[in-house]
DNA sequence: AATATGACCAAGA
DNA sequence: CTCTTGGCCATAT
C-alpha cells in the first residue's frame, strides 16, 4: 500500500480481505458484499475492491509484505458483484475477467446490457449464512473486528 | 488540507 | 424490471 507502511491497521485489511478471498472454492463465484462480512465488516464492501485494484499490480511492491499477495496466488476472478456480474474496470477488463472464470468452469452468460453475468444460484459461493431466511446471525456478541479476524484466519 | 472517485451494496421509489 | 439515495473509507487530485 502505498501510504507508508507503517499503518499495520491498513496491512491486517488487505490481509484479511485477501486471506477471505483465497478460501473461494474453484470453480465458483462470491461478492464483494459477502467477503466484507466475512471478514467482520459487512458494511464495507468498497474498500474490498480497493484491495483487488492493488492487487492488480504485482510488482512494485517495495515491501515484502506486498508481494505476499499478488494477482497470481489470489483468485480476485472470484469476485464479482452481488448481482451475479462482472464489474467492467476498464474497457476490456470485464472479458478478459470472464475468460478467466470460463476457464475454471464457470458459465458466463450476457446481460441485457451486454454485462457479463453469472448465475449465483448455480456458481455462487455463501457459506451457511443467508440473513433473509433464518434472521439468525452467528456472532451477536460484542466481537468485532478482532473475532472476525480470526475466524478469516482459521479456515486457512 | 479538502474534495472527488470508486473492481460495491441494500433499500426505496 | 430500472433508477436514485445514502453509506463506507482508502486513494487520487
Amino acid at each position: 500500500m502505498p501510504r507508508g507502511e507503517r499503518s499495520e491497521e491498513a496491512w491486517l485489511w488487505y490481509t484479511v480481505v485477501y486471506e477471505a478471498i483465497q478460501e473461494i472454492p474453484y470453480g465458483k463465484v462470491t461478492s464483494y458484499g459477502h467477503i466484507a462480512r466475512l471478514v467482520g465488516k459487512p458494511e464495507r464492501p468498497r474498500q474490498v475492491g480497493v484491495c483487488l485494484k492493488h492487487l492488480a499490480a504485482p510488482s512494485t511492491d517495495r515491501t515484502k509484505k506486498s508481494a505476499t499477495y499478488n494477482s497470481s496466488n489470489v483468485p480476485w476472478q472470484r469476485v464479482i458483484n452481488a448481482r451475479g456480474g462482472i464489474p467492467p474496470r476498464g474497457p476490456h477488463g470485464a472479458s478478459r475477467h470472464a475468460a478467466v472464470l470460463r476457464a475454471e468452469g464457470v458459465e458466463v452468460s450476457e446481460g441485457s446490457m451486454g454485462e457479463l453475468t453469472v448465475d449465483l444460484s448455480k456458481y455462487g459461493w455463501f457459506p451457511e449464512m443467508l440473513p433473509s431466511e433464518t434472521g439468525q446471525v452467528e456472532s451477536s456478541d460484542g466481537e468485532d473486528e478482532e473475532a472476525a479476524e480470526d475466524e478469516a484466519a482459521y479456515h486457512a
